[in-house]
DNA sequence: AATAGCTAATGGTCTGACCATCGGCAAATA
DNA sequence: TATTTGCCGATGGTCAGACCATTAGCTATT
């Protein structure tokens, strides 16, 4: 005797959607039949068939618009959208996220000395600029900073990899901002992110992994460095 | 003029317990009010409170049980249930799963070189026999392979890095449990694992930090080959 | 003391209704 | 004729009430 499957209407619901989706059947883009009529074709009631819409738009699997219909979203985001979730309670854990994070950083550098395209590396030098534009305003400054990082994963053309590096660094972004934002700082330190910053640029545009790699640690220690502190203080 | 916000019932309920659950007001096992009490505090309908607690349930966050309420889900499986919403995983995530997985794996063990105890190393020569013991039965020799890993990731106690590797892997758990399944290698194949897990292993205990990260990824690179080839047909 | 049966509470499901919004169409307007 | 206005149906979002299956805990019987 073994205990007995217990199945939820939603969830067979749920199951028969993703695996519609999953076989194309669903394309992105694609609008869902109503409510009422699903209803009809599921033979259940609508209070289900809507928990089990609704658990699927909250995964990024559909999204609703009213008066118009349910529609398929993109495919692009749904690992990175549970990824996201899944990151949500992970609580205080400053010192583990910084340390996943350096390695996730170097890591892609390496990567991605090996595969960025020249449209990749054209981009990357670009946000190089508007940091240096932004050397007096520390919102651009940041923005191109954070902008220079994620170029970098995206060139590893990983979107697993790219995904689990910006959230990492979304959930890290609040310390370095002000750790950042020191006044007494501020000056010298960006000078100096910049540098570590063009370093990391050269040795990507020479195709040199391991000193990609290297640069983008060095980098990262030299950065963290207030960061740390801050999390012990 | 800016485009008003709009905000749905359900997605404020699901941010106010997700605000709870992430203040550790609600801590994990306890169990939330019966719905038709949380309708009234919340001033809202059933269904909407019900769509909310039904996302809730299927991001790995609550749990609902007939008859007795509704429960607040260890912490540990959010991650792990959230990801597993990658069933809709074409030929190039999975690749890109692979890699990242790879590249976790190895840095898990560079840090469980130099931050393992006595006792990590302990458990990890307990599964190394368990791997041993279980060559004739491939449901065993498969847990206590998994078992290894993620006691070397528990070694480097990162628990971010615990959980990344532990949902990168659980997700790629069926493809790895089928790939060993072919009858026609299970047998070489599981001799060259255990082998190659001894050499992780003694790396592990000489504290080699860099040995025991190249000994991962080519053990990584050995068993994932049928893997790639899996992907590609 | 153990068991069987009862009752209330609870999550799961269904139904029907109402609302706000959107798209499209037709009438009114310039 | 071209544009605007107003209306109507369709649709997702929300609500209220009801019924069902299951569970826990109590009660009475054995």
């Amino acid at each position: 005797m073994r205990p007995v499957q217990r199945t939820s209407v939603s969830d067979a619901i749920i199951a028969q959607i993703t695996d519609l989706i999953e076989r194309n059947v669903l394309k992105p883009g694609d609008r869902l039949p109503p409510e009422r009529e699903l209803c009809k074709r599921f033979q259940v009631g609508r209070s289900s068939l809507r928990e089990a819409l609704r658990s699927l738009s909250m995964m990024g699997l559909l999204e609703g618009r009213v008066g118009e219909g349910t529609f398929v979203c993109d495919k692009g985001q749904h690992v990175e959208r549970a990824l996201q979730w899944g990151f949500l309670l992970d609580g205080k854990k400053l010192q583990d996220l910084s340390e996943t994070r350096m390695m996730l950083e170097s890591q892609t550098a390496y990567l991605a000395a090996e595969r960025a395209t020249p449209a990749d590396l054209a981009a990357m030098a670009d946000a190089l600029a508007g940091m240096a534009a932004g050397l007096a305003d520390a919102g651009r400054f940041l923005a191109s900073d954070l902008q220079f990082h994620l170029l970098i994963a995206r060139a590893t053309h990983n979107s697993i990899l790219y995904s689990l590096l910006e959230t990492t660094r979304s959930y890290l972004q609040e310390w370095i901002k002000e750790s950042l934002a020191e006044p007494s700082l501020a000056g010298p330190r960006a000078e100096l992110s910049l540098a570590e910053h063009r370093q990391i640029l050269a040795a990507l545009q020479r195709r040199d992994a391991e000193a990609a790699q290297q640069a983008m640690a060095a980098h990262i220690r030299s950065s963290s460095g207030d960061l740390a502190e801050k999390v012990r203080g």
